[in-house]
DNA sequence: CACTTGACCTGTCCGC
DNA sequence: TGCGGACAGGTCAAGT
């Protein structure tokens, strides 16, 4: 699923909601999903008090009053979502989305001492919530090969440009999705952000010029702060830690229009294959 | 080293 | 209505 604006707002729902709730119980039924062993889960997680919700790129830290954190990556299907005391409350129909949990897509459920739930549900098992050390998440291999924050004030568009000389022979789309590059961006913002600077994403990084790179930076900037703004895009599997969807698509200009006009220019939107991903462009607006 | 492709999974949609 | 194949908002391990 979720690019960082997706899991910035579940950030934000999660540190809302659980912050503060000590951890009764947890039942792991895939090891695929939650590879720690039961001894470890019990000393680290159980009688532990959640302290802070973090993200680093599109990866979730839940701090546990342990000095353990659960690192967690929702991948393509994942969801976090919490089920607290409105369930069958006024606000929820007893058919709504978060009464049916768990169902068949749960992974973990984390019971907290009052009696409320935090699931992980992923459709796909591509995600994962991994048991460790506060102080070792910053070795993780991951933490240390991503790039950085696209949306702290101290990004520059200078450092932008830099990161991306690395792969000059790629297409821009492929480094723009490289995780090494620029931290948290995916699919939807790559394309949203390319078709807002008008670049082609089969341009070769190393013909984008620096008023292009510029552009770029500005796009990706707005179009994923107006997203988090939006509560992020849902498909049919996002869902924010509330259980409730994103409304970024209803604001898409290309991701998932093919057919439609273009907002700038009228010309049909279409659909092609770059970098191995469905990509939409404005054959108009960008141009090889 | 840089780059591309296939694999990991399940579910859904589309064409025959 | 059934079946095969392509595809889905992400990353790795392989291959060239």
């Amino acid at each position: 699923m979720p690019e960082l604006p997706e899991v910035e707002t579940v950030r934000r729902g999660l540190s809302s909601l659980i912050i503060g709730r000590a951890i009764r119980s947890v039942i792991q039924d895939t090891p695929k999903s939650f590879p720690n062993d039961a001894q470890t889960v019990t000393s680290f997680m159980l009688q532990a008090t959640i302290t802070d919700v973090r993200r680093r790129a599109k990866v979730l830290m839940i701090d546990l009053s342990s000095d353990y954190t659960l690192v967690i990556h929702l991948k393509m299907t994942g969801q976090l979502v919490y089920v607290g005391e409105t369930r069958f409350g006024a606000g929820h129909p007893s058919d709504s989305l978060v009464n049916q949990l768990p169902d068949k897509s749960t992974r973990v459920t984390i019971e907290f001492v009052d009696g409320t739930q935090l699931y992980f549900n992923d459709q796909r098992k591509f995600g994962w919530m991994k048991l460790i050390p506060t102080l070792e998440v910053p070795n993780m291999d991951f933490m240390k090969k991503v790039g950085p924050e696209p949306l702290e004030d101290s990004f520059t568009s200078s450092q932008f440009a830099e990161r991306f000389k690395r792969r000059a022979g790629t297409s821009i789309k492929a480094a723009l999705l490289d995780q090494s590059v620029v931290a948290g961006v995916g699919n939807i913002y790559a394309d949203e952000s390319l078709w807002g600077a008008k670049i082609h994403p089969k341009r070769l990084v190393k013909t984008i010029t620096p008023v292009e790179f510029r552009r770029l930076y500005t796009e990706l900037r707005t179009v994923m702060n107006l997203a988090i703004e939006k509560g992020g895009s849902s498909n049919h599997t996002y869902i924010n830690a509330e259980g409730k969807k994103g409304s970024y698509m209803d604001f898409a200009r290309v991701f998932r229009r093919e057919g439609l006009a273009c907002p700038r220019c009228g010309t049909t939107i279409i659909k092609m294959r770059v970098a191995g991903r469905g990509t939409h462009i404005c054959p108009h607006c960008q141009r090889l």
